[in-house]
DNA sequence: GCGACAG
DNA sequence: ATCTTGTCGC
């Protein structure tokens, strides 16, 4: 069975305080790094755990501290097996490209929490498609080495006419940015918008959509990340 | 310069 | 992200 690394906290990408410019800065530097290595992608059959994870806030102006909650999925079960969360600091203001240093380092420590290590992770927001190509679902798989899929709400960056699609269940249709293919917005549930759909760490769109679909049960979410929405939103509530 | 902008 | 009830459609 899989250990968590116990210095995962250590790693640069899950540090605090740092400045807009740095931030930046770091995500140049690890998307250089991580073309350079041409690392495997993993291959479906090697995925039984399913992680998802979310964060959520209280309702306050400029909150600096959240609850995160990671969940753990079995693929041959088709159910969530284990939940785990953490409340703790902010370490950095909300800027649209930047979302990974607000949020991994406490999604993380959620992760930790959890009894064994997933084989892939689900997260809230993009993975590919993002001004630099480092959304917050790279971000994590860099800092934890293990693969990610990045499964957003609302369009953020690229071309994509998701309004003109029929709400049906698997319709899909691409997120474009200099006429590539970089993602999908995806139905995952009948007459409800679709969820935008990219690539993370480790992870080609292809398995994206595939773990995707596979995971959802009856909400326009997957289970894994719609449990963890859930989970974090009723804590927040025991807490305010 | 202006507005838009994942969570 | 969060504040929020009912309501429309399958």
């Amino acid at each position: 069975m899989k250990e968590w690394n116990p210095k995962c906290l250590k790693h640069p990408l899950l540090q605090n305080h740092y400045s807009e410019k740095e931030a930046i800065q770091l995500q140049q530097i690890w998307k250089k790094k991580c073309l350079k290595n041409n690392n495997q992608l993993i291959k479906y059959n090697d995925i039984i755990l399913v992680a998802g994870v979310d964060i959520s806030f209280p309702k306050i102006k400029d909150p600096i501290w959240g609850i995160a909650c990671a969940t753990l999925w079995n693929q041959n079960k088709k159910k969530i097996i284990y939940s785990a969360t953490h409340k703790g600091e902010l370490p950095f203001k909300y800027i649209p490209g930047l979302l990974g240093f607000r949020e991994a380092r406490l999604i993380t420590q959620a992760l930790l929490n959890l009894p064994e290590v997933p084989d892939i992770i689900l997260c809230d927001g993009y993975g590919i498609v993002h001004p630099r190509e480092f959304g917050e679902a790279i971000h994590l798989g860099i800092a934890l080495n293990i693969p990610t899929i990045g499964i957003a709400k609302k369009m953020f960056i690229g071309e994509c006419n998701w309004k003109d699609m029929a709400q049906k269940k698997g319709n899909k249709i691409p997120i474009m940015i200099n006429r590539e293919i970089k993602g999908y917005a995806i139905c995952l549930k009948n007459n409800v918008h679709p969820v935008f759909i990219s690539s993370g760490y480790l992870t080609d769109i292809d398995l994206a959509l595939k773990i995707s679909l596979e995971t959802t049960l009856n909400n326009k979410q997957p289970e894994p990340i719609f449990q963890a929405d859930q989970i974090s939103r009723k804590l927040i509530q025991e807490y305010t």
